[in-house]
DNA sequence: GGAATATAGTCTGTAATACAACATAAGTTT
DNA sequence: AAACTTATGTTGTATTACAGACTATATTCC
């Protein structure tokens, strides 16, 4: 729809350079346009769920990775223990998780979705894959594949490079 | 390196699932890991910049894209108006950049590079440069490319289908 | 031409947010 | 058991985004 007409006037870009020789930053540029781009649908997406995005991230990785306490949630997300102290309460206090003292750790809180949590990940996990679906509209299937093969490929390795500044660091705490 | 060892326990998806069918959210989950990984490593590479990488990137758009005005450049780059008045007073305060009225139009101001804001981008633009090489240092060459084709085509898309939640919506005033 | 409306930029105040610093309880080491 | 570390929670502070008001200039419509 609309591909090529006119002179692409409105591209960051030069219009027909190979795009291996971005000008310097722009993968940065090209990355926050995709990233805000997807907030945007995953927001609306998720506007049942308190604390939006983080919210479905949160009871997502309780869901699906089991991390063993609130750090290695946090870790895995990005978030810091203080904020996670009140997106948890938030969550909480919606009923869709709970903080069970740790059986192995006594300091430790294990987060365990409630039914009501876990009906409502999945409730919405639906609507979630929609949102990234309509963002990956203008890539065919195969493109959509590479494109979710790269980004994984990458954010494992960046995982690697540098755990420091990295949620992933903590993922080996997980399940 | 390391490659299949082990069991990929810290991964965040199932070991070995072909990766399109990802858990819903997840591409969010890569992309937020990616771009927090760019971010760390290009704000090193940037650091002499004032409003580090929103300085390089408002000095880059000024010299490549030459936006007719603030707002033009404020929403290139997703950066509300208000916003850009004082990330702008520290550019023009380290003299990088100048406010100069626009020809055309006697609201609005032109933001131009001076002599030391383009000496010093393109000073940084060889450490952005290297920063984002360092990034993909785990894709090769091909996938490194394919990545930035992809992610250059889906950001246009994005770019062309919501306009109105998109930085993207005024480059047609650009240049 | 001139009133009404729209737009570019700035300034001010407010609300959200992250984070540092401290506190507490429990595990670990010596 | 004393010293140290870790997991979480609490409080205060600094940053940051953004809404709203304001000025100056453009544009539109009569």
């Amino acid at each position: 729809m609309m591909g090529a007409m006119a002179s692409l006037q409105h591209s960051p870009l030069a219009p027909d350079k190979p795009l291996p020789g971005l000008i310097p930053g722009d993968l940065a540029w090209h990355l926050g346009m995709i990233l805000r781009g997807h907030q945007t649908r995953f927001a609306e997406a998720v506007e049942e769920m308190p604390c939006s995005v983080r919210g479905y991230q949160m009871l997502s990785t309780v869901v699906h990775h089991d991390p063993a306490n609130q750090q290695a949630l946090g870790a895995h997300l990005g978030i810091d223990r203080t904020v996670l102290t009140y997106l948890l309460d938030d969550l909480v206090a919606a009923g869709l998780v709970e903080r069970v003292p740790a059986p192995t750790d006594r300091r430790a809180r294990k987060i365990v979705a409630t039914k009501q949590g876990a009906a409502l990940l999945k409730r919405l996990e639906a609507r979630v894959a929609a949102a990234e679906q309509a963002l990956l509209t203008e890539l065919d299937s195969i493109e959509s594949a590479q494109l979710a093969r790269l980004v994984s490929k990458l954010s494992m390795a960046i995982h690697r490079a540098q755990p420091g500044a990295n949620p992933c660091e903590a993922m080996d705490h997980l399940g």
